[in-house]
DNA sequence: GCTCCAAATTGACTTAAGTCAATGACTTTT
DNA sequence: AAAAGTCATTGACTTAAGTCAATTTGGAGC
């Protein structure tokens, strides 16, 4: 238990737990696990039994839909600090997702029945989680719009916009592979090849193997259909 | 306020609501108003300014989200006594989605600021209020994998066992034209159209103008790709 | 009965996107 | 440096599903 003072400053990050004393952490932490996984292995499968709740301290994680022949569309990509699996700790039911170690990953793990009984001892658990949900709901209402309306192209031109929020507007192609950027729009690598030579004759992007810089923001975001 | 005897015995239907006091109940009913909608009218639409917490009292209701073509992908259709839009109730953001009033409908609606209130009045709300969004939740996951994994025939073949679960082996097309089993399945008329026709000559349906009856539930279930 | 109407059906066509296979470019290993 | 491996790219082809425009169907009302 030498991790405790470690951890609780991770857990202290995540929401839900920022109003806890440093005792009440320690307890909630002796409740749970410590939980390391490689790179590409599965933290738990869509489908199985209640996995429990999770927190991702290092690492990233992938959640992420299997379809019948091996497909995969991602629907989130997590960082930490954060709460995953809420759902099925909640009810108990079966994980909705799968989830994959993206990198080396370190997770905090409660089993559901105890995940319950610290709720009920630190109720701000329950409802910081409340603003969770909300903000998942709406990502997969996002979703399903996207996929209702959208196109390929107008669906990757909403993701490589995504990519560069996060900082500039140079997206690293050895971190985001085709392959990658397909199953979060849900197509085919050779699709989101396609659309990305497309954008580079139209001078949206410029575009080599190793990165892809965008050019022209504007005209990106009237293809992702984007009106601000 | 004649209504509170009729009101508060709906409310108290709500699984959010079920274990208070019935003056805890006037309390609440008196936070919010009953409002009531005709067919086809809009209770709020998708990206407009948080509507409040709505309880469908009466009738029916549809939760969709419209494209840019005014077509229609519906997400939800609601039957009371049950809570609507409380996503966007919690974090006081835009409607995530377009409601219509399928029926005439009678609703009891409190503003965000209130429902807020109340949730601190009585933690109970703000609890179960949990098991609402995880249930929306997985829903929401089950649309994308839907989405992501199947042809229109496999989602119109789940939404035929969808129907026809909630009652007989009958589903009246003058409850279900194909324009809203489309904008359910997120496709066409036509498509459905032609969908029913193959499940028809491949005798897994029996169609008329007037009803479908499903006839062969096994070879429906494996086209829907639901395995069991 | 007949008329009118909205919905369903059907045909013909277009199109976005998936599939499969070949090639090319860069990286890592040995 | 050669070999092997992985990923991106491209071409050729197939296919599911959307579009548009008749045409048909089966009421609802007269």
């Amino acid at each position: 238990m030498e991790m405790i003072p470690h951890l609780s400053e991770n857990l202290h990050k995540v929401k839900q737990f920022e109003d806890l004393a440093y005792d009440d952490i320690v307890t909630i932490i002796k409740a749970g696990d410590v939980l390391r996984f490689h790179k590409d292995e599965a933290i738990f499968r869509e489908d199985e039994p209640c996995a429990g709740m999770f927190v991702l301290i290092q690492g990233e994680v992938h959640l992420l839909k299997s379809g019948p022949e091996g497909q995969v569309s991602i629907l989130n990509a997590l960082s930490p600090v954060i709460m995953f699996n809420e759902v099925a700790a909640l009810d108990g039911g079966a994980n909705p997702v799968t989830c994959l170690a993206n990198t080396e990953v370190t997770t905090w793990r409660v089993h559901h029945q105890k995940f319950h009984d610290l709720m009920k001892q630190f109720p701000q658990i329950g409802f910081s989680l409340l603003n969770i949900l909300a903000r998942r709901n709406r990502l997969l209402i996002a979703h399903f719009d996207d996929l209702s309306f959208r196109s390929v192209q107008a669906r990757l031109a909403k993701h490589l916009i995504e990519l560069s929020d996060q900082g500039t507007r140079v997206i690293d192609r050895t971190r985001f592979p085709n392959r990658l950027m397909a199953a979060r729009v849900v197509t085919t690598p050779e699709a989101v090849s396609r659309t990305l030579k497309f954008l580079k004759v139209e001078a949206i992007i410029a575009s080599t193997r190793a990165r892809i810089t965008i050019l022209d923001f504007e005209r990106l975001l009237t293809l992702a259909q984007i009106d601000l």
